[in-house]
DNA sequence: CTGAAAGCGCTTACAG
DNA sequence: CTGAAAGCGCTTACAG
């Protein structure tokens, strides 16, 4: 069975194939009825144009890429449905790619870009470093980071980003633990390396301690992988300290956190108080509810979905948007005392 | 800057495009001293081949559509990471389409597959209709159906499928709940429709019944539609009746409902038991941790993806995968009596 | 408003 | 083992 082609419909039409392309990019030099006709002829042999072919002329395709960085969240899955419907409205496609490594991230998606014609690319998480810049020129095509730590010393016109100030959040959550009354603050954090949103949280986690003048105790931070589990390991660490209250810098890890002290024995917030980030659903639903710092996910995705889109469409500037948390005063954190 | 072509590594490595694209595609009548030459060429002029050109050719792509049906869960997103990883391993790409409607589904399936020029087609979720026969015949490409509900009357060699065995999973589930000594037994489920995972659970949850000479309430049937939130909504209907144990067939739904119990001051399981379905690794993260019915994911994952290629590469015979379950005893299931 | 023709960058018989 | 040439199905100046 042959597929049907431009050829086929121009001479089912009684037209040349120049006037079908016209037709179907909706150009608009063409009669009326000539393009009635054409339109019928098109339905009626159920044509399909080959994007192979258009692309190949063209000199481009239609597909964004969405690069996933490192651990793939319940929040970035969220983040993704969001943004393939934005852009499945435009005619584009997403075409997706898992990246676990940390090392060689930038080179690999240039390859992924390459390879995949992509005529734009989403970044989810990791982090931009400054020997990236390279990369992001060789790229040459709409860039977006989202939910990634970016670098003050690359040209910001080299690409978009959607990001939440997470220093200043993690910040804010943290005063919460220290007016409650906290004064042995213990962090659950990752070693994603440097430029990553896990160093931006841990920073504030330093930060406030210093701005509250509570020393700082190696053994009061511990490492995990955002697992559930890993969370679970590094709280059965913190709790051989005297610390009253928890920082983990993702939700699933403070879920984890959460359990290790109720199979403890151990009462949350009464024995020990917990603070997550990310706002997951889920974490509303812990029993107790988790008190966390809240991304938004829908305006995430929708401001990536629509950045990326002004930029192969209007090509528009480089735009950098960051999105507000909230908090989410839930019920794992103590009061120590009037604040 | 003008993208460097086949004829361009011809050129430069004084050979015909042919041997170029001998090279290209790994075919075996080139001298070896040749095929050095050429690659040579390729690596220092950074050439990646032109995808549009090559399809165009050979009348395809290397691309394998993901299309996910309904509700976006958890579960599918680590699903459709396996798949990536494994069927990227073999140059394929994965392109993401997301379907709300559980009408026309096959139709819009079928339209996605010829826009996007399709090699392959995964679907995650929903059901297949009698009415869909016909569609899949259209398609005319591999097809892998994934966590769906098939249908016995279309012909098995339309397509492949790797799923569980949803009745007799739930089923297990329930008789875990009677033999635990409950006699009245409270339902979540939602209205998908009928040949979904959702009927399948509930047909199990009615024939558990049956089966153990216990009668059906209509008022311990509640519906939800796989959030968390309607699973907190559905257990307070449910906790008006008299049920002494709740099956939800999704996890969600039960962390909803376990927090729908404890926030009317009910202990779980000493004043309500709760089966999930699902096996979430946050399900056994709660307090306490869920008894649920557990998929076995990274497996899922791996057979479609593998079942795909086998398809694509071998055009082997089509398969038909069902995958096991295990029963995940939590501490939310209370043992009424000695058994 | 419309059509004939060139050409995008490959692959693949075909001839040698 | 290798190269010249045709052709995949489109789009786009160009001419009318």
């Amino acid at each position: 069975m042959k597929t049907i082609n431009i050829k086929d419909i121009a001479k089912a039409a009684g037209v040349g194939v120049s006037t079908v392309s016209r037709v179907l990019n909706d150009q608009p030099d063409v009669k009326a009825s000539t393009k009635e006709k054409v339109l019928k002829v098109i339905d009626e042999l159920n044509y399909v144009p080959n994007n192979s072919a258009r692309n190949l002329k063209r000199h481009k395709t239609n597909h964004i890429g969405i690069f996933v960085i490192g651990e793939y969240s319940t929040f970035f899955s969220k983040v993704i449905q969001t943004i393939e419907k934005e852009v499945s409205s435009q005619k584009y496609s997403i075409v997706l790619h898992f990246h676990k490594e940390n090392v060689k991230t930038l080179e690999a998606a240039v390859e992924f870009a390459l390879e995949k014609r992509l005529v734009g690319l989403i970044f989810l998480g990791g982090g931009l470093l400054s020997s990236d810049e390279g990369y992001l020129k060789q790229l040459n095509i709409p860039v977006v980071f989202g939910s990634t730590v970016l670098n003050d010393d690359i040209d910001k016109r080299l690409y978009n980003s959607v990001t939440i100030n997470n220093f200043g959040a993690a910040y804010h959550g943290m005063m919460h633990l220290i007016n409650s009354g906290h004064r042995k603050i213990g962090l659950i954090t990752t070693n994603d390396g440097k430029d990553n949103v896990a160093e931006k949280r841990y920073q504030a986690y330093l930060k406030a301690l210093e701005d509250a003048k509570l020393s700082h105790h190696a053994e009061y931070v511990t490492i995990g992988d955002y697992s559930i589990e890993s969370g679970y390991h590094a709280m059965e660490e913190l709790l051989k300290t005297d610390v009253t209250a928890v920082f983990a810098i993702a939700d699933l890890m403070a879920i984890g956190a959460m359990k290790a002290a109720h199979d403890k024995g151990l009462v949350v917030p009464n024995d020990i108080s917990l603070l997550g980030f990310d706002g997951l659903e889920v974490s509303k639903y812990m029993n107790p509810s988790l008190t966390t710092i809240e991304q938004p996910t829908d305006s995430m995705g929708m401001n990536i979905g629509s950045v990326i889109l002004k930029q192969l469409i209007d090509e528009e500037e480089t735009e950098h948007i960051v999105l507000d948390t909230s908090f989410y005063k839930g019920q794992t954190v103590k009061e120590m005392k009037e604040v």
